[in-house]
DNA sequence: GTCTTATTTGTGAATTTTATGAAAATATTA
DNA sequence: TAATATTTTCATAAAATTCACAAATAAGAC
């Protein structure tokens, strides 16, 4: 879907090396060798496009200028590509709405980092729905679907269960969900946390498996 | 512990001056003066060290050559100092393992911005998942896979694991192993180690073998 | 090779931890 | 305030793990 990533840059090399790395981990790459064609581009695609990758230092319309025109109309994460000697610029930039810089050259293995660390901070954002596995969260609208069905979870069962899913795969321990969900002032029985759990796992139907046992330690939503 | 930083420059002034600035922000400085130098001082601090800053041209041996053989050895995230006019070597400088170029001359905020950035990084990736020989542990999700495949480990077995592997190539005393693995007050017999060190080596196959004995004193965990 | 010492291994009882159901306490709503 | 729903606690059942013991095996010393 949206996961095409718009580079922008002069230098076709550099615009090759960033696409071969970027398409390695599954984006689509759009190029653009100059501002007024990313400016195009980014009009054409917007719907498809997640992130920009911009050079500061461009022909006819440089990077500055994108940047500018493009947060007019859209909060799409930009991170600039600065090259040696323009480091003065970076601090300024900030307030023009850059997310990231990353300064040239750069190692494959940085650039693909800072790409989706950026991705995952504006998921946890953006995403205000997740589906796991047929279990559908909606965060705004607190509300669960299991197989699209709406099943009726009382407050603290939501925030535990929300709790559970946004640390998909992590073993959680009691303390930290007592810490995290319940007030962290909550002195009572760690034990109340397994009462919860028993419901949520009966009202999720079949799919309350997903809520893993760590013996010894707590719990852990897992898909498997 | 290990925040000690390698700063390998044969010019005294340039080392003073990373050194001043780094050790302000609460990092340890080991310093080189030429390339043989850092081998013998990487070796003997390696567990100190989270990071080497590494000039590029130096007599005797200079950065390339000290780059490759210690990315032989290890993954530690290395920074190139370069000097104006050296670009052209760069790109073929990640192919190697740099992690990130600092062109000379630079800012002190730009040097400890990097620094910092590249350890907050590293920190992320390193601390989640390790893999030994196909040994796979995630501390998230207290998993561990042997060749892909998931095992199932009770609370100790997989605390032990973690620990021995956590140790890698120490030897480790059956008291130091109850210390750390057990609680503290645990007063029970020694022995028990070796029931747990039975169940974890048959539930490893044949990769069971990487935990080995030592006669007189315990265990450790060592590939080979 | 033999003797001594340390380790490995299997077993099952004791212990620990979790699940469950139900009741008590608390909060919410009408 | 009464009725209702939610949260918490508790007791017991069920499940899983831990651990001690002892026989078998292996390693090292002489």
């Amino acid at each position: 879907m949206n996961n095409s990533i718009l580079v922008v840059d002069d230098e076709a090399r550099m615009r090759k090396l960033i696409k071969d790395f970027l398409m390695a981990k599954g984006y689509n790459i759009i190029e653009a060798e100059d501002g007024e064609k990313a400016l195009e581009l980014f009009e054409e695609n917007q719907s498809k496009i997640c992130l920009i990758l911009l050079d500061v230092m461009m022909p006819k319309l440089d990077g500055w200028s994108v940047l500018r025109q493009i947060r007019q109309k859209s909060q799409i994460p930009i991170i600039m590509l600065t090259a040696r000697g323009e480091e003065q610029d970076e601090l300024f930039g900030f307030e023009l709405g850059v997310d990231e810089y990353i300064s040239k050259p750069f190692s494959p293995k940085i650039l693909v980092a800072r790409v989706e660390a950026i991705l995952k901070r504006m998921d946890a954002n953006i995403n205000r729905v997740k589906d796991c596995a047929g279990i559908e969260i909606d965060k705004d609208g607190r509300t669960v679907k299991v197989d699209g069905k709406f099943i009726d979870l009382s407050l603290r069962e939501y925030e535990l269960l929300e709790y559970l899913i946004e640390n998909e795969n992590i073993a959680l321990s009691r303390d930290k969900i007592l810490n995290n969900v319940w007030n962290y002032d909550y002195y009572g029985d760690t034990r109340t946390i397994d009462s919860h759990v028993k419901k949520i796992r009966s009202k999720l139907g079949k799919k309350g498996k997903f809520i893993k046992t760590i013996r010894g330690v707590g719990y852990k939503f897992e898909i498997k």
